[in-house]
This record gives C-alpha cells, structure tokens and sequence, in this order.
DNA sequence: TAGATAGTAAACAGATCTGTTTATTTAAAA
DNA sequence: TTTTAAATAAACAGATCTGTTTACTATCTA
C-alpha cells in the first residue's frame, strides 16, 4: 500500500506551524506558507478551506502531537512519584532550550484572536485543559491530597516559565521552577 | 497656562494601546485608530513616524504608567512586610477583573515581534524587568534572604497568572497565586 | 493506452494595509 | 486684521493580503 498518502497536506501543516509559531498568526501570509511547503497556493486550498481552516488544523495536529509526546516520555519512566511530575517540567527546559523557541502557540492564539475567532480560542483552552488534565493524572497517581489544585499549580509555574523563558531568561527558569514544584509538591501531599 | 498640549497626540496613544491589547498590533489598523480616536491619518501620521513609532510610544507610555500607578497603591501601604508584597499580587486581581481584560500588551509584543522587530521586543523586555525591580525592593523591604529569587518567584507565578487568566479562569487564579505566594515568602524568609 | 487525479505556474480580483498628497477649513496669535 | 499653524476630508500610491481562475503538465491506474 502507499504510504505516502497527503505528503503535501502534511506538508502544509508542518511549515505552517514552524512559521505561527516563529512569526504569528497574522504576520504569516498564505503565500509564504505555500512558497515554503515547495507547494502552490491552489494546492494549499485544495486542503484547506481557508486561512482560519489551516490555523485550525495547525492546533488540532500541535495538541494532538503534543499530549502524545509528553504521555509518552513521562509514562515510560519508573518508579511512579515525584519522578513523573519533575520529568514534566523537564520537558519545558527540552522546549525553551530548541534554537527555535519562541514561545507557545496557543497563547498566540489567545493573543492574537481573543477578540475575533471564539472557535480558535476554544482549540487553545482545550489544548492547555488537556495538559492539565495530564497533571492531575500524575498529581493522583502521585497521591496528592488535592490533585486538582496541584495540577493549577503546576499549570500555573509552567505557563509562568514559558513567557520569562521568552524574555531572554532561558531554559535555566527551569531550575527555579523545579524547586518551587518540589516544595509544592511536599505541601500537597503531607 | 494651557494645560491641554497635545490634546490629540494622547487622545491616539489612548485609543491605541486600547485597540492594541485588545485585538493585537498586526489586527489592528491604523485607520481604525486614527478614526476611534477622533482624528484623520494624517493628524496621526504627524504625530507618530510610522506605525511602529506608534506602538513604541504606546509601549512607553503604558509601562510608565503600570509602573507609576503601582508605586503609588503598593508604597502607601503599611506597615511594610508582607502586606505590600499581597497587594501586588491583588493589582493583579483587579486587572483580571477588568471588564476589558485580554492579556498583557507585552507578551502580546513578544509574540507578535519576536521574529521582526529587537525594538520592540527590547522594550517589552524592559517593561517587564521593571516590574521584576519593584518586586526585589519589596523582597528586600520585607528581609528576604535573596531578594532577587524571591523576586523571579513572584514574577514566575504572577506571569503564569495572566495566562490563566486569559484562559477563562477569570479573576480566581489571584486565590491560588496568593496562597503559593504566602509559602514561598514564608520559605524566603525563614 | 485512455482517462482520471493531482499538481504547477501565473495571472487576476477585490479588499485592506501603510503612508502621502492636495486642497480646504478652523483657530489662535501677531 | 492678517498671518501662521493645525486640523480635516478625501483621494491616491503601491504593497500585500486572502482567495479564485485559467491553462498546462505530470502521474498513476483501470
């Protein structure tokens, strides 16, 4: 069978992500997008039926790929306990450390459509409500006392993290985050 | 003496910054906000080199004034200690609680400058190391063992804070920021 | 081999964007 | 009152944006 079925389409998707999240949303033209997928325009809205129907599938690929990523780092490690939660926020230093960081897609989202487009600001909330619900996974399997107000906080360093990360900080934020998590955590689960 | 100079130059700032924090930079037309601050292209065109003297100005402008109406609220406050340290944190209530909230003006310049524009970026930057130094001297005041940690704490969690906010968490995130404020003064200080 | 499918190339339409120009009006100052 | 400065109104220029159209060309399969 063949296996490269929708090379372009995914072709599409991918440029287009690297340049939303380098450059945002309304700085990035169709045009540049088609240029540097090696695709035409016509064939970019064969795909999608609009700019918005890209930015769409471009955060429903992005979240996707990412809580499946994250599931599989973290799940994989043993024992179960602290373990987990600090390999979480070990994977925020992985991300600002890439030479390409420039912050979180999805807070472009809020930022650049909070006042015009409900239905991608929706893909956002859903999108940082997945991975906080993979906190309190963790919080629970770790055996906090209230797992939904670990997983906030948590939720709450991590987003933190990502915009001083962007301010020329880096990944060594890091560091300061995890022995806010550790001790968090000891309060959460005495 | 005349006291209205430059009545319409701040009217443009005004009205800028407004539709800036709300739509976003790249959303937002300068005809739309030479006509909602009451005044032609050309008036504004006078006033401002380009679109991009605008948003410096407005960037300036907004952080003098963060930072002017902060010192005032926080340093009327006492006795020193721990209450000044609280009442910044509920500044951040009240904005969250503002009927018009939609994000930070500089994380939006972050993420919409990030790749095309050292400026602005800068001045974001900037905007936001001043609010980390009125937090060392509020650590400092309150005889934190290393004021500067304490400090990124705050702005750790504060910065995490807007998102959720944005998030459609509303106002409330400002409770569990207090709460992990309260334990890492308590840790700093100990 | 014939025909459907998917793609390219490039012009085009119409809207919108930043920024400029010209001509006119208002208003204050000399 | 006369002059000067500042603002308006509105057209214009040129670039760029989203999205469409037309015509041509591979490629794969029935």
């Amino acid at each position: 069978m063949n296996m490269k079925k929708n090379e372009k389409h995914d072709a599409i998707l991918v440029t287009a992500n690297l340049l939303f999240e380098k450059q945002g949303f309304h700085a990035t033209g169709v045009d540049q997008i088609a240029a540097e997928s090696g695709v035409t325009k016509r064939t970019l809205y064969k795909y999608f039926v609009s700019k918005e129907g890209l930015i769409e599938a471009v955060l429903k690929r992005h979240q996707e790929g990412m809580m499946a990523r994250s599931r599989a780092k973290i799940l994989a490690i043993h024992p179960v306990g602290d373990a987990r939660l600090m390999a979480c926020v070990e994977l925020y230093r992985e991300w600002f450390a890439r030479s390409n960081f420039s912050g979180c897609i999805f807070v472009k989202t809020l930022n650049e459509f909070g006042a015009c487009s409900p239905n991608l600001v929706t893909l956002a909330v859903h999108a940082k409500q997945a991975m906080r619900d993979f906190f309190v996974e963790l919080a629970v399997e770790r055996g906090a006392r209230d797992p939904e107000v670990l997983a906030d906080q948590l939720q709450l360093l991590l987003e933190g993290s990502i915009v001083v990360a962007q301010l020329g900080r880096g990944p060594e934020v890091i560091d300061l985050v995890k022995s806010m998590v550790k001790s968090t955590i000891a309060a959460a689960c005495a």
